[in-house]
DNA sequence: TGCAAATGTGAAGACTTTGTTACCAAACAC
DNA sequence: GTGTTTGGTAACAAAGTCTTCACATTTGCA
């Protein structure tokens, strides 16, 4: 197993030397960014980032921007440092997605723990099971059956039955499918996800009704009322 | 707007007392329960039990006997932990009427985003809903109604109503409908405003009556007194 | 009342969006 | 390497929507 990738986002170089040793120590991979730019050029053009760790402080772009940007497209987890705890922080924070929050002075051992304790459940993550009328979806097994049977999905088209199935009861624009279902840097003909639905829809056969067209805006996924 | 009340049920404090913590920086009110015979007292004793988030291993009453008793009387949503899903649980579950299964470890932000996910769509709450009289407007579903039942709109009739009732007793010049309706870049002709009116009109039914003409000036759309 | 202007109405067709199929390239397994 | 599967694209067909137009009706006003 290789050793998980963290980056560690802080104007202070003193602090992010700190968190480096530790998360290092640790057998993780540290790397680091000194600013909010700098971060975000490093989080989309390196693979397998498992963890971000940001200093809510910093010139120019702050945490919460970087965290935003980060959000737009991607779910890795998100820890955020900030010298005080107040409360509206942590609500803001936790608006954004942000997974846990450790305020400043913290000592590097407590740091640890909490990362070890995220990427244990995250990655141990997924035996979650979604149910929407006689679909059930199963993440771990990626696996889909349909009152009982299962039936063979392609991998887009099972994330897409997923992002469904999750947003049930919502409308969704195809801009919003390409950025939630696709990668962030796929930017190609939103047609393509019409060829999508036309297989998912005829492989959940009678169910595929579930899966409505709303002329000029998008999809929506709903299990009709009994 | 009162805060939407969640049942808790774990054997563990220490489960429970973590997802309070999240739920509760969600503003739900979080009510505890720690064990099985418990939980259906509170849940019968208290009105409006939102959602209820249930452990399945639990010593004496397990979820499972939990769910079976709920369910036959309440419809209310109910979400099952499980230390992992075995097929068996899945079944089990899907013929209890269970809504949707997040299995241990789970990281908290993902529990606080299915149940906010159950409870929108189930409650319709949470989104942006806007209502009038007797006609209710789902933005995100991208559905109107009329005294519960639910009627098609085009796009742009969608819009149309939609901007109707955003501006209750204003009187709109079809100048400001088309800026506001339409895109900036639409000159053709203002006509077409009375077209969709029409359209409107007819599939709101006795509702209709609630655009009014206003001669030499455009329309307002107005929900009479009672 | 009669007239001009504004609005209501219905239908046609132009236009946009979506469904569907076929095909190609890339990824994958063997 | 070959053969298979998958995802993306393009092209055409089908469906739905928007706009326009013509004409009917209503309204305000002299």
């Amino acid at each position: 197993m290789d050793r998980l990738k963290i980056l560690v986002v802080d104007d202070e170089s003193r602090m992010r030397k700190l968190v480096k040793d530790f998360l290092t120590k640790s057998d993780y991979e540290v790397i680091e960014a000194e600013n909010g730019a700098r971060a975000l050029d490093i989080f989309f053009e390196t693979k397998d980032i498992a963890l971000v760790i940001l200093d809510v402080m910093m010139p120019e772009m702050d945490g919460w921007e970087v965290c935003r940007e980060i959000r737009e497209y991607s779910k890795v987890p998100i820890v955020m440092l900030t010298a005080r705890s107040s409360e509206q922080d942590e609500l803001q924070g936790f608006d954004l997605g942000v997974d846990e929050y450790i305020s400043k002075p913290f000592s590097p051992k407590i740091l640890v723990a909490r990362v070890e304790a995220i990427l244990r459940r995250t990655n141990a993550q997924g035996d979650d099971v979604l149910i929407a009328g006689d679909i059930v979806l199963d993440k771990s097994a990626h696996q889909v059956t349909i009152s009982g049977t299962p039936i063979d999905l392609s991998f887009k088209e099972f994330e897409l039955l997923n992002y469904f199935v999750m947003n049930q009861g919502v409308a969704l624009s195809r801009e919003r499918i390409l950025n939630n279902v696709w990668n962030y840097d796929y930017f190609g003909d939103a047609r393509t996800i019409d060829t999508h639905v036309k297989k998912l829809r005829s492989k959940l056969g009678d169910k595929g009704d579930y899966i409505k067209t709303i002329w000029g805006m998008g999809y929506k996924f709903e299990v009709p009322r009994e």
